[in-house]
DNA sequence: ACTGTATTTTACCAATCAGTTAATTAACCC
DNA sequence: GGGTTAATTAACTGATTGGTAAAATACAGT
């Protein structure tokens, strides 16, 4: 079964090491080993969580020798963040506010039927 | 194994059937039947979602007589969208300045040092 | 009290996940 | 070629996930 692309980035991220990861990444390229050594945590894991990140589009790979560096590839965060702002207006209005929103949504609703 | 906050709000946010729920809920409260309305799933699938979303604290719940009606709770998504900001740079610069810019860092980085 | 409607709980299942250890591959250096 | 370092693959484990069917709970209306 085919996650969509949207539920596999939120998949990817739903984890902190993968997050630190790609913080990681925010400073340059990095190999394997570097992206290792801060946790407590076997290399065959970091190379699982490199696979997620991977498959999930949110880093390349490229080869030097015997190592394996990774980047960042920010583009699905776009999407995530675009999907995200389709909701901002409801956590910028304030709760008041936001039901008077809700309620003028319903009724708009009701009139276009 | 208590997951920290973001990892939750992500993990949560990883289904399509909870995406299209919380998409549900923008155009105001919602029945947990209306709610299950759109899918070919059984209840108590709906009901195991709502559960994840509740314990994500994306909705909220109350009780009217036999309904428990759901509402949109947005602010975890505020979280989100701070996490994801600090990667707007990324994305935002083209390719080619990107890959400048990283370099940047890294030339900077060792000069710290 | 009886019936129907709304929803959850329980018990189960197959698939995926996050980690491990041990073995393997790949490239470097002498 | 032999040894070292970098990284992956394979095989396994226990926990979690996303679904089901069937039973239980909660309330409303008559």
């Amino acid at each position: 079964m085919p996650a969509d692309q949207l539920s596999t980035t939120f998949q990817a991220l739903a984890d902190p090491t993968r997050r630190a990861i790609l913080a990681s990444l925010t400073t340059g390229e990095k190999t394997v080993s570097d992206l290792a050594e801060p946790f407590d945590m076997t290399m065959p894991a970091i190379t699982k969580h490199l696979k997620v990140l991977e498959k999930a589009n949110l880093i390349e790979r490229s080869r030097e020798a015997q190592y394996r560096p990774c980047r960042l590839h920010p583009e699905p965060l776009k999407d995530i963040d675009e999907w995200i702002s389709g909701y901002r207006k409801f956590w910028e209005a304030s709760f008041d506010r936001l039901e008077e929103y809700l309620k003028q949504l319903q009724t708009k609703e009701k009139s276009d039927e």
